[in-house]
DNA sequence: CGCTACCCCATACATAAGTATAGTATGACT
DNA sequence: AGTCATACTATACTTATGTATGGGGTAGCG
């Protein structure tokens, strides 16, 4: 039987897609619960079946007991990725509809340009990470509380760029940063509140740059 | 002195190292327990309280709870990893890792939630489309010149939400909508502008509502 | 018909793994 | 002397996760 793969019964398939989907989005293989989940069952036993038969067939790897180390096996793990078909079975698209650019002023008449603003994939797969943001400190920079920023990692950044500060006390805090002789200045953008001054000897890491911002309205 | 890597406590770097081997290793992240052994400690609390020490620096993701989710956040990884290998097809995630809250305030030291920040995945799919902003009539809603707005396609909005409003010469502009008697009202976000405002018999149409917004920094 | 492969469910249990609390010890710095 | 960061330990708790047991169905096949 060479060709296992192919005539895999349905669920095992999925169960083996997903399985190697699951870990590209996580960074780590999923537990049978979350592949439950995903596959809209109830049951946990239910992938564990699935599982164990496609243990038996030699196409994952898991060890007994040991919380998410399911791991797909061999050239199998190859075949069940996205990549290789064109586009149409696609389960999502790769970014929104650029549609083009609207008025918030004065009305003209808009729509033109025809791309796909593609937000995620310049930032997942360069270390970048998202925080949200807890209070009003960046408000004058349209920066609100509840809002997502997203953060590249970098330690050096530019004066004046809005950075992720980690303080002596391991407490963080966004702010832009501007050197001053003798240290640095965190500043606020909002008008109610003081800057943060230190000097060269205080303890301080930027851990990244904002680089995106993201807002959902309810 | 924003040197992060370099000076971190010998043993909260030797986590990280053993984070990315291990994970090279086995295929998944390592357990606290499987790190304490590996770094001859009998308590998995040590290691717990020094990867607690780096997710507060922002150099791991960790979901709380969650077992075997310890990943190393951004160029720290690469650092971290012997091997050299030229990182191939790294695993190109679905979604940013949201890494947790940060102050735009004072300084917290939170990090709590975690979990993806899927921004394009819940759009894409159900014919939302992006919009650039021209203009500074919702800057007071934290709209900038430049911003994209994400727009979920629904001839029918609440009171209050935000709108492409298409008016009857063809033009469309963003604005609060808001019903008034015989009409509605095109609400600008900004003290210097006056609403438009529209009585039934004069044509309007509702593209959408805005359901997120996104902003590049430079 | 019995038999099999496939597919799903629920309950219960055992253990793996994360977390809270509370200590001890060392060295650096004030 | 005190405080602080680092580093480790121990016990106990909660939850996440895997597993066993015992059921249901449907469909094809000899």
């Amino acid at each position: 039987m060479p060709e296992s793969i192919e005539d895999l019964p349905p669920r095992q398939r999925e169960v083996l897609r997903l399985i190697v989907s699951l870990t590209e989005e996580h960074g780590y293989p999923p537990t049978l619960a979350e592949l439950a989940q995903a596959m809209g069952l109830r049951n946990r036993m239910t992938v564990h079946q699935h599982v164990v038969a496609l243990k038996k067939k030699l196409l994952v790897h898991w060890e007994p007991g040991l919380n998410r180390s399911l791991t797909v096996i061999g050239e199998a793990a190859q075949d069940q990725r996205e990549s290789t078909l064109p586009a149409e079975s696609q389960t999502s698209r790769r970014g929104v509809p650029l549609a083009g650019t609207i008025a918030a002023g004065r009305p003209i008449d808009a729509i033109e340009t025809d791309e796909y603003l593609e937000i995620e994939s310049g930032y997942a797969d360069s270390g970048c990470f998202a925080l949200k943001i807890k209070g009003d400190s960046m408000l004058d920079d349209g920066i609100h509380d509840g809002d997502y920023v997203i953060v590249k990692p970098q330690p050096t950044p530019r004066n004046g760029e809005i950075v992720v500060a980690v303080l002596g006390d391991g407490t963080a805090t966004l702010k832009r940063i501007y050197k001053e002789k003798g240290g640095f200045r965190l500043q606020p953008a909002n008008s109610q509140m003081e800057p943060i001054l230190l000097d060269k000897s205080e303890n301080l890491q930027v851990q990244g740059v904002v680089v995106g911002l993201f807002r959902k309205f309810s």
